[in-house]
DNA sequence: ATGGATGCAAAAGTTTTGCAAAGAA
DNA sequence: TTCTTTGCAAAACTTTTGCATCCAT
């Protein structure tokens, strides 16, 4: 992640903003939880490096992240909301109900169904983050 | 919806509830707000017919509905819950960023979607609600 | 009288905001 | 200095819970 950070610096500093030991934390912490994870995680992960970091920081930052377009969020069907990197390829998750787990599945499954409610409804589908949830393969069999 | 309440009554009375003005007043506020409306908008609605009910009441009838299974809930991507009457027919919702303006969308736009899903990864998707988030036609054409 | 349902108030969980202090530019 | 960023505390918002009371059976 090093080779990032020097860009990183400066796309922030283009902006008339910072790059801080924060939000490279914060950014470490979304990056480390590879996937998903909740601001509350994100903010046990940070506040393990530093203890006097705040919980405001890390929505403040967060918030920041997104609208700097680095980071995306996800609101999942219970109502929860996680972090992941931005530019990472899209796709979606399938999670499950009974044991949680949470498969990657890609975007391009979705393709005809947002040609297809383009097609109908001329609505265009913001597709950067879908959730499913369901019941995986291990808990339909009772494990 | 007359003709429901008897069989409602009956229905709470075999599982040892009651069908009390409030959870009437709740039930038609949902069936009111046809086919979405938050816990705040169905208190608004009920609070119109009569002024002492109390917020929590609307949250524990909620609930209790839910598990009665008379409604259902959904959580939309900005991380809101809504609430409908169960037993319409399976159907999704798109709505618009922009305007906030909600499409209900047939479930067979899904079949294809869910089959390769469940093909694919033996995950079987709980469709029973789900929104997509994005832009309708007259926010892309700017007005 | 028994047990379910309500209103009220308080609590709990999550996210936001005002403000003064600290730190880069 | 000037403007961004942070920490702290408090506020805001949504939802839940404890408890006394009320009500139907």
């Amino acid at each position: 992640m090093s080779h990032n950070e020097l860009d990183l610096a400066a796309l922030l500093h283009n902006e008339g903003y910072r790059l801080t030991p924060q939000r490279q934390m914060v950014l470490d912490a979304v990056c480390e939880a590879d996937g998903h994870a909740t601001a509350e995680q994100i903010y046990e992960l940070v506040h393990q490096k530093s203890e006097t970091v705040n919980r405001a920081t890390i929505y403040r930052t967060l918030k920041f992240l997104r609208e700097m377009g680095l980071v995306v969020s996800t609101t999942l069907p219970d109502g929860g909301v996680e972090y992941e990197l931005a530019g990472s390829k899209p796709h979606h998750h399938l999670v499950c109900h009974a044991c949680g787990i949470d498969y990657e599945i890609p975007d391009k499954l979705f393709f005809d169904l947002v040609q297809t409610i383009s097609e109908t409804y001329d609505f265009r589908v913001d597709t950067t983050h879908l959730s499913l949830y369901g019941i995986c393969a291990e808990c339909q069999s009772g494990v």
